[in-house]
Parts: structure tokens; C-alpha cells; sequence
RNA sequence: GGGCUCGUAGUCUAGUGGUUAUGAUACCGCCCUUACAAGGCGGUGGUCACCGGUUCAAAUCCGGUCGGGCCCA
């Protein structure tokens, strides 16, 4: 009996112990690169990893086999709000209760701990990846790079600071992207004010005393004779004007909406179109009008406001209503736009090119290039990449409290942390000592956009482009994005050659998974009842960028191939007694027809794989193998076998078949076909993923191959005969007749003799195969 | 609201113009057959979402409708 889970266990120490995946530069081959996504330290893996990885993984130890020098590293993402969220929750440490040093030294810390436990539940899934030497996002190596990377940036005149508009989380405290932002839909009251001649409806009564216009619609009929009128704005007394714009929906409320510096992006917008002024009233996520509000909340100051308004009867109604918001996507918190001084990444003037770079990659599906062609084209800011948070990459800055000069670190003083630097350093450009460290640290995008550069540099290779990134499609927008736009800041060079996206994993009746459903299914439980190479085999089964559910059925059938692996190999043993004879011709027909067909798929399943089409190659491999190969070959074989002057022959070519066999299905199902062939050659002592990938050789293609087909045919129709009578496949019929191309069926009647257990056959000719008892 | 994508037996799926629509799984029946009962063989089960068009011929191409999913406003 197998037993997968020891037989697992056995080829990863194997594998771990002589260092089968640790990375070693081969010159004499041609390389093939991977830009490995680096999961993040603060989650576990969970069944869409347990998907997704194996994917590249299958591609990996293809190429392997094909011959390259396959570079698939490894890495961690440590940085950034979900690691602190992460050690604040782990170890009670906050900002708070605990000075930055040592905040940051524990983040570091428990990144590590965790990375060590973590690392283990990816190599349980068979990923050939080098966990030996890997990297991560919060090391010296990273830090060193990002910053470079950002003076490049400064450099080149990409990376600015500025006061203006920006998107704040309110719970995170911090400023946010447009990458980091995500729509919901909240319930909300909108507020129907009296706005002293015009009514007006509002889900942000709050800031009304940052109002600077009111908007209707050009061609709203009630409104026309109001068109740039002033009103008074309510409790606050003071004058604006009634503008328009087509933005503005009729339909929505009054149809009249007033403009807040800044309720939301669409008033920046308006803001900025029409140039007008600014009543700040909302800072550092605090509202303070200094006249009813005085450091309140949003919330808070929202209650307080229609007291005012109420008791001044400017309310006119208040309507309940389901509204969409733009909230950060890390805490579902909807967003706050301010005005404070954060860096930039500027990439609205060069949309054109991003889109050209987007083009020059493949991409697969192919379909998945719309969506990050659409993010590009709605872009409206420019990246901000600084956070107020304390643990990822600092910026290695200063400003002078005396003139505001910008002060840079030196690229050799790298990596730094001005905040932590005990350095005297004085103005570039008045020569003050007094200068104020960047406290700001670098949204963990800022970084992991690097990640092409940080693999590549981390090995010392002078290449700027990567074979292939593997991703899932929800974040196309974020790191496919970040990365071909850093990738053609810095090199004018694409990232990657191909990018290939995978889909989302949902629960059999296809949901989400998700704590709150209990729906979530652990890809522990799955290895635990399945094995890795089943798990393997149900990631095998989807389309590029096709969603999946998880299915025990492929799970099942995943596992029920690995066990007829062992057992028709096992058989051979048996049959062959051990034999092993040398490579020789083949002339019997049954062997030209197993050889043909082998061929045939291996051609078959080598296209397939270079176009990353997984799951049409393992279905050919599937068919090949458990139809052709075990359910009639080896029942064939079985009594060829004891023919002597065929046994020979037979062997031969059942075991090299057996083995090519195993060669294809190595990078799809690595456990078995290591343990079995490793069966097949005791003395081996590399792994098969080092072996050569079975090659098409059109020399094997017999023309014999269509003769056994049509027996094939024959002995279906004759197994249908005995099963309708409720006969056992062994139970000998005196007689039988045959009906077809008389001169093949008696060419191989042996065959039907033999396999069917039929001491009389009638052969009669016809145009149709038909069988009588 | 815009974009992308999908709709084929109970479930999942193959199939981009041409025999009787592929296979898996589930279910039912038969067979311990000397590798494997987690096996073998057979069977039940489908107006290929709907409507219209192109064509000698449509699951497939085109248009529309309905429904699901995702992304972006």
C-alpha cells in the first residue's frame, strides 16, 4: 500500500537535504526568471495561495525539465500597515506603548519568527521555489534598494514632495492611493438643507463650513434663473456663488449639491476645474470651524452640525439612502480628502507610455491587459508613496528648519533611517544645523514594485527583465501596475516578458470564502486527506485568469492518478520480474501503437505547456495515460508478457513508456513521480525534476497505430457484450462473432483471443464492426 | 453608470462553422479481473440561458435580452 503522506514527507526532506532547488548559476544554459509574488508575513496561507503557487510552480519545473537554468526565488513581504497591525495584535507592542526603535526592532522580529513557520506551508505544496535564500521586503538589502531606487527617482526629477489634495485614511492615520482604495456601499443620511434660496442635499453636512460653491446642472430648467447668483451658506454667513457643471446629476437629491474643500473626490475635482478657493476646515482627519465644531470627528461633528442646523430650521428633511463610498481597502474606513505636504511619484503625464510598456508584455490571459489598460487611462493622482506610519523603508531625507532645503542622504550611507540617525549633518544650502528627519515611511508598494530588481540584484545578475510574473487578477492594479511603472522609470525596460493571472478561489457552491461564511477550507485539511500532488492536480484544472471552486471531485481523481501511478508501475515489476532490458527497436505492432501514441502526446503536451495552457496538457497526459496506457495496453501486455519471443520487446517498451510518463507528469505531480522514479533507478541519486523533458521523435510514429485502434474498438464492443451479460471481463466464451475488416481482425485476433478469452472466433466481413455472442 | 468575462446533464467541464455534443463526478446495474473496488464495464441524465440574424449547416459567428462574476467610476 502507498502511503503519500510518509512518501510526501520523504522526497521534501529529500529534496530539502541535498539542496535539489537551491539556485546554482549554470552558465552553459539559458536562463529562465521568475518574479515570484512575496506573500505577506501577517497572513496565513490560505487556499487561493494554495492555488495560485502552484501554477507558477508547474512552469518552473517545466522549463527545468525544458533545459533552462530556472530562476524562481523566494521572498517575504514585511512591511507596512499589516505587519504592524499584525505585531501590535501578536505582541501587545504599539507605537504608543513603546519608542520607535524598539517598535521597529519587534516588527523585524516577529517578521522573521513568522517567516520561519511560514515558509513551510508553501513547501508542503511541492514549490521547487529556493527557500534557501530568501529575501524580504524590511531587510538591509531592501531597505538599501528602495532607497536608491527613490534618489534615482529624486534624480530624475519623478519623486517630488508637495502640499496639496491627498486621500487619508482616518482609522489608518495615515496618508493613502488610489491603489489602496476600494468602493463600498454604506448606508448614509442625506441631509436636504435650506441654503437661504436654494435647496440643497448633502451627505457631508459636516463641511458645510468648508463650502466654497454650490453646483446644479447646466440644464436643469429649476435652476437656470440662479446660475451665478450668491446665497449666504447657513450659520456660517458668508457668500457663494451657484455654478455649474455637467457632472452634476439631476437626479441625485435636489439636484443642487454644494462644494467642500474637500467632501470628496469629486469636489477636488470640481476644485480644481474651476480654480477656486479653499476653506480648510478638516486637518490631520479633525474638523475644527472654529465656530460650532472644535476638534471633532467626522461623526461627531456631523451630529453637532444638524443640531445647529435643526434648531436654525435649515433642515428641511433627511432621507435615508445607500451610497457609494471610496473606503481603504486594509480597514474599510471610508476615505477623507486633506491637504498636507506627502511625496509623489509622478505618472499622469506618461499614461501613453505605460499603456505602450503594458503592450509590449504578454499577457495571459490576454484579456486581463483591459483591465490594467483602464487603470492607467482613469488614473487621477499621482502616486503618493508616503505614509504616517513607522515600520517600512524611510525616506533617507531631511528639511531645514531655516530655509526649507530638501537634504539627501548619499547613496553609500545606505540603508539609513533619518529618524534613528545620530549623524551631524547641517543645509546644503544655508548651512543650518537645524534640520527635522522625513517621519514618514514609504507605502510598502514603494517597494515590493521592486521586486524584479530586488530578486535580480539580490543574486548580482545584470538584467532588468524577468522571464515571467505570476499574480492574481485583484492586483493588477496595484503591483502589476507599480511595477511596469517603476520598471520603465528606472530602465526604460519592461519588467517581465509575460504575466501570467490566475483567478480566485471560491467554496463549492461558489462563494467567497470568508471567516465570517465558515466557509474557509484550510490547505492543510486538503494535503492531510488528499496529498500535495492532489491538491496540485485540482490547481491544474482551471483556464489562466479563470476563477475556480474548490471541488473534492478533482481533489478525489487528483489522488486516485497518483495511486494508479504506484500501481501500474507496480504492476510492471510484476509482470517484468525486475527485468530493465537495454533500448532497442520495436516491431511489434501493440508496442508501435503504444509508441505512436506516447509520441503524439508528448507533442500534444510540450505545446500546450509552452503556452501555459496546464490544464489541456494534464487532461492529454490523463487520457494518454490512464485510458490508453493502463485500461488497454497493460491488460494487452499482460499476456504479451509471457509470449518469449515478445516479452523482451515489451518490456522495453512498457517501462520507457512508464517512464516518459513520469517525466510529464513530474512537474504537475512532483512526490510520486520522484518516489517512483526512483523505483525504476534505486542508484539515482538527483531528482527527476532534473531530467530531461520527453522530446518528440517523429521516427516513432507508426503507421500500425490505426490497425490497433480499430481492435481497440473491437475489444470495447466486446467488453459491452460481456458486461450485458453480466459476465465476469475473465470468464472464457466458447464462441463469438466478429464482424468488420476481416483482414485486420484476423491480422490480431490473438489479441481478442487473448484479452477476451475467446477460444472461437468467427470473422465475418463488413462494412460496420459488429459483435455476437 | 462604464469595461472585461462567463452561462453546455444534479454538479464541474471539453468543444470557435460540419457524423450521434467531450470527459469527470454523483447516481443506478453488473463484474473480486491474477496492479489498482480509491478498480473495470455498462446505464440513467442535456430544448448547449433566451430571442432574432448570417449560413446548405450554429453550442460555435453577429445583434439583442436575461442572469452570474470581477474590475473601475
Amino acid at each position: 500500500m502507498l502511503d503519500i503522506k510518509s512518501m510526501e514527507d520523504k522526497w521534501k526532506d529529500y529534496w530539502l537535504k541535498n539542496n535539489i532547488f537551491k539556485f546554482k548559476s549554470d552558465e552553459n544554459k539559458k536562463m529562465f526568471t521568475i518574479d515570484t509574488p512575496p506573500p505577506t508575513v501577517s497572513g496565513k496561507m490560505h487556499v487561493g495561495h494554495a492555488y495560485s503557487y502552484p501554477q507558477q510552480d508547474f512552469i518552473a519545473r517545466y522549463k527545468r525539465m525544458k533545459g533552462y537554468d530556472v530562476f524562481y526565488p523566494w521572498g517575504f513581504d514585511d512591511n507596512g500597515l499589516p505587519t504592524e497591525r499584525f505585531v501590535e495584535k501578536e505582541k501587545n507592542v504599539t507605537i504608543e506603548n513603546t519608542d520607535l526603535d524598539t517598535y521597529i526592532k519587534t516588527c523585524k522580529d516577529v517578521s522573521r519568527e513568522s517567516e520561519k513557520e511560514l515558509y513551510k506551508a508553501w513547501y508542503d505544496t511541492g514549490l521547487s521555489a529556493d527557500f534557501t535564500d530568501y529575501i524580504d521586503t524590511s531587510s538591509d538589502f531592501s531597505i538599501k534598494l528602495s532607497q536608491e531606487m527613490f534618489l534615482d527617482l529624486v534624480n530624475k526629477k519623478r519623486a517630488y514632495r508637495s502640499e496639496a489634495p491627498y486621500i487619508t485614511c482616518p482609522t489608518c492615520k495615515t496618508a493613502i492611493s488610489q491603489i489602496d482604495m476600494k468602493d463600498a456601499i454604506v448606508n448614509t443620511d442625506l441631509v436636504y438643507i435650506n441654503f437661504n434660496g436654494i435647496e440643497i442635499a448633502t451627505t457631508r453636512p459636516e463641511m458645510l463650513g468648508a463650502c466654497v460653491a454650490l453646483f446644479v446642472n447646466p440644464d436643469d430648467d429649476r435652476y437656470k434663473n440662479l446660475i451665478n447668483k450668491t446665497v449666504k451658506v447657513p450659520l456660517y454667513d458668508y457668500e457663494v456663488k451657484i455654478m455649474t457643471d455637467a457632472s452634476v446629476d439631476k437626479n441625485f437629491g435636489t439636484g443642487a449639491e454644494m462644494l467642500c474643500t474637500f467632501g470628496d473626490q469629486n469636489d477636488l475635482e470640481l476644485w480644481r476645474k474651476y480654480k477656486l478657493d479653499s476653506r480648510i476646515i478638516l486637518k490631520n482627519n479633525r474638523i475644527n470651524d472654529n465656530k460650532f465644531i472644535i476638534n471633532l470627528g467626522a461623526r461627531d461633528a456631523r451630529k453637532k452640525i444638524i443640531d445647529e442646523l435643526k434648531n436654525n430650521n435649515y433642515v428641511i428633511k433627511i432621507e435615508k439612502i445607500k451610497h457609494n463610498v471610496n473606503t481603504h481597502e486594509r480597514c474599510g474606513t471610508p476615505v477623507e480628502i486633506g491637504i498636507s505636504k506627502q511625496w509623489y511619484i509622478k505618472d499622469l503625464d506618461i499614461k501613453d507610455e505605460l499603456i505602450n510598456f503594458g503592450n509590449k508584455i504578454e499577457w495571459i490571459p490576454d484579456y486581463m491587459k483591459t483591465r490594467y489598460i483602464n487603470w492607467v487611462t482613469g488614473l487621477r493622482w499621482d502616486w503618493c508613496i508616503s505614509r504616517q506610519r513607522y515600520f517600512g523603508v524611510p525616506f533617507p531625507v531631511w528639511y531645514c528648519n531655516k530655509c526649507d532645503e530638501i537634504i539627501f542622504a548619499d547613496v553609500d550611507e545606505l540603508p539609513m533611517d533619518p529618524r534613528l540617525d545620530k549623524k551631524h549633518r547641517a543645509c546644503n544650502k544655508c548651512g543650518s544645523d537645524n534640520l527635522s528627519p522625513e517621519t514618514d515611511v514609504m507605502d510598502t508598494w514603494a517597494t515590493s514594485s521592486l521586486s524584479p530588481a530586488l530578486y535580480l540584484q539580490h543574486k548580482n545578475f545584470d538584467i532588468k527583465t524577468m522571464d515571467a510574473r505570476f499574480q492574481g487578477h485583484d492586483i493588477i492594479t496595484s503591483w502589476a501596475f507599480t511595477t511596469i511603472l517603476r520598471s520603465y522609470l528606472h530602465y526604460n525596460e519592461i519588467p517581465w516578458k509575460k504575466i501570467a493571472i490566475s483567478g480566485n478561489v471560491y467554496d463549492p457552491f461558489g462563494q467567497k470564502m470568508s471567516k465570517s461564511k465558515g466557509n474557509i477550507v484550510e490547505p492543510k485539511e486538503i494535503i492531510g486527506t488528499y496529498g500535495a500532488d492532489a491538491l496540485r492536480f485540482w490547481a491544474s484544472t482551471t483556464l489562466p485568469g479563470e476563477n475556480i471552486k474548490l471541488r473534492e471531485q478533482d481533489l478525489i481523481r487528483g489522488k486516485k492518478i497518483v495511486i494508479k501511478l504506484y500501481n501500474s508501475l507496480n504492476l510492471l515489476k510484476i509482470l517484468s520480474n525486475n527485468e530493465k532490458p537495454e533500448k532497442m527497436d520495436v516491431k511489434f505492432a501493440i508496442n508501435k501503437w503504444l509508441l505512436t501514441k506516447m509520441e503524439k502526446t508528448i507533442k500534444d503536451v510540450t505545446s500546450y505547456m509552452d503556452d501555459y495552457e496546464i490544464m489541456k496538457a494534464r487532461s492529454t497526459l490523463d487520457k494518454f495515460f490512464w485510458n490508453t496506457y493502463c485500461d488497454n495496453y497493460l491488460e494487452i501486455v499482460k499476456n504479451e508478457m509471457q509470449k518469449p519471443d515478445r516479452r523482451k520487446e515489451t518490456i522495453y517498451t512498457s517501462l520507457n513508456v512508464m517512464e516518459n510518463i513520469l517525466k510529464m507528469y513530474a512537474p504537475l505531480m512532483p512526490f510520486i513521480t520522484e518516489e517512483l522514479y526512483h523505483d525504476i533507478y534505486p542508484d539515482f541519486n538527483g531528482s527527476i525534476s532534473f531530467e530531461k523533458y520527453p522530446e518528440y521523435d517523429s521516427n516513432l510514429i507508426f503507421k500500425e497505430e490505426s490497425d490497433i485502434d480499430y481492435m481497440i474498438n473491437i475489444i470495447d464492443r466486446i467488453r459491452n457484450v460481456k458486461s450485458n451479460m453480466k459476465v465476469s471481463m475473465a470468464e472464457p466464451l466458447k464462441k463469438l462473432t466478429v464482424s468488420g475488416n476481416s483482414k485486420t481482425i484476423d491480422k490480431y485476433s490473438y489479441i481478442l483471443s487473448d484479452l477476451m478469452h475467446i477460444e472461437n472466433i468467427d470473422i465475418r466481413d463488413s462494412e460496420e464492426i459488429m459483435v455476437k455472442n
